[in-house]
DNA sequence: CCACACTAGTTAAATTTTTAACTAGTGCTA
DNA sequence: TAGCACTAGTTAAAAATTTAACTAGTGTGG
C-alpha cells in the first residue's frame, strides 16, 4: 500500500468512508430529486436559497458563493432555470455591473412541491439512521469545517480560481 | 421558510452544514491536487485503487463500482489516463466482453509522488482539526451509510441508472 | 444446441462544467 | 478628476459528464 503513509490508519479509514459514502449519497439525492421533481440538486438549492432570501432575490455573486459555484457555472445554471421559468433576472439597482436572480411564482411552486419528496429522501437515506449524538457530531464537524474553508478562500484570494 | 418542514431543525442544520462543507472540501482537494500533482481527484483515486489491487489491475466494472462512476464516465476517464501513460488496458482473460485497467510504472511513480501532497492536504483541510472521537464518529456514520447505499443500489438494480 | 434475455463495455450526441478571455462598471489615489 | 487596478458578471471554446443507443459475449431454459 503506497498511499497510507503520513495519515494514521484510523484517519485514512475515516477519509475513505467519508468520500465514498458522500459520493454515493450525492448521486442518490440527484437521482431521487430528478425522479420525483425533475430538478437537479443545483436547481433545488438555488430555489431554496432564493426562497429564503429577503425579496426572494440574490446577487449572482452571493448565490455563487453559497452554492460553491464558479461564476460562469452560475451564469449557466441561472440561464437554464430562467428558460424553464423558475427564476428571472433583474439588473441590480445600486451596482450597474451586477444582476440578481429572482424567484418566480412558478419557481416557488416547484420548490414547495419538490421539498417534501427531497426531505423524505434526506431522511430515508441519511438522517433516519443517525442518533442524536451523531447528528450533533456531524453538525459540529462540518460547521467548523465550512467556516474554516470559507475563510481560507476569501483570505488567499489574490488569485482564487473559483 | 418553505423548506424546513418534516426534517427537524437540528437535522436540517446538520444536512446543510454537511452539504456545504463537503462541497467546499471537495473543490479544495481538487484544486490542491491539480496544483501540486496535475491530477484530478478521479485520476488520483483510480491510481490508488489500482495500486492496491492484486496485480495492480481491475475490471472496468469493478473500478466503476468503487469510484461511483457510470460505465461511460469510466471509459472516458481511463482512456484519458491511458493517453497520459498512467494506465494501460488489457483484455480480460476469462470474459471476452471485459477489459481491465492496469497500472503502469509511470502511473505508480506519479502516485507515489502525488500521495504525500494529497495526504498533507487531507490533513490540513480536514483531519488535523478533528479529535479522535470525531474521527470515530465520522467513520461509524459513513461506513454504515456507504454499506447501506451500496446495498440499496445492487438490490433495486432492475433499472439502475449508473 | 440454440434462441433469448442479460451483462460488459463502448460510442455518439447532448448537456454541463471548466478555463480563459473579455466587457462594463466601480472606486481609490494621486 | 483622470488614470488605473480591481470587481461583477458574461461569453466562447475546450473538456468532462450524462444519456441513449449500440456491439459483442455470456449463460440459461427449452
Amino acid at each position: 500500500m503506497v498511499v497510507t503513509e503520513s495519515l494514521d490508519s484510523t484517519r485514512a479509514a475515516a477519509w475513505r468512508a467519508y468520500i465514498e459514502a458522500s459520493q454515493r449519497l450525492f448521486t442518490q439525492m440527484e437521482d431521487d430529486l430528478r425522479a420525483d421533481s425533475d430538478l437537479s440538486f443545483a436547481d433545488y438549492h438555488v430555489l431554496v436559497l432564493l426562497s429564503e432570501a429577503p425579496g426572494q432575490r440574490l446577487r449572482m455573486g452571493e448565490l455563487a458563493g453559497r452554492l460553491v459555484f464558479s461564476p460562469s457555472r452560475l451564469t449557466y445554471q441561472i440561464s437554464s432555470m430562467q428558460r424553464r421559468g423558475l427564476v428571472s433576472k433583474e439588473a441590480c439597482p445600486d451596482d450597474r455591473r451586477g444582476s440578481e436572480a429572482v424567484l418566480t411564482a412558478a419557481g416557488l411552486l416547484t420548490l414547495t412541491e419538490a421539498a417534501p419528496h427531497h426531505l423524505a429522501s434526506v431522511r430515508t437515506h441519511l438522517m433516519d439512521d443517525l442518533d442524536d449524538a451523531e447528528v450533533a457530531c456531524l453538525t459540529r464537524v462540518f460547521d467548523r469545517l465550512g467556516r474554516r474553508l470559507r475563510a481560507a478562500r476569501t483570505t488567499s484570494s489574490t488569485h482564487a480560481t473559483r
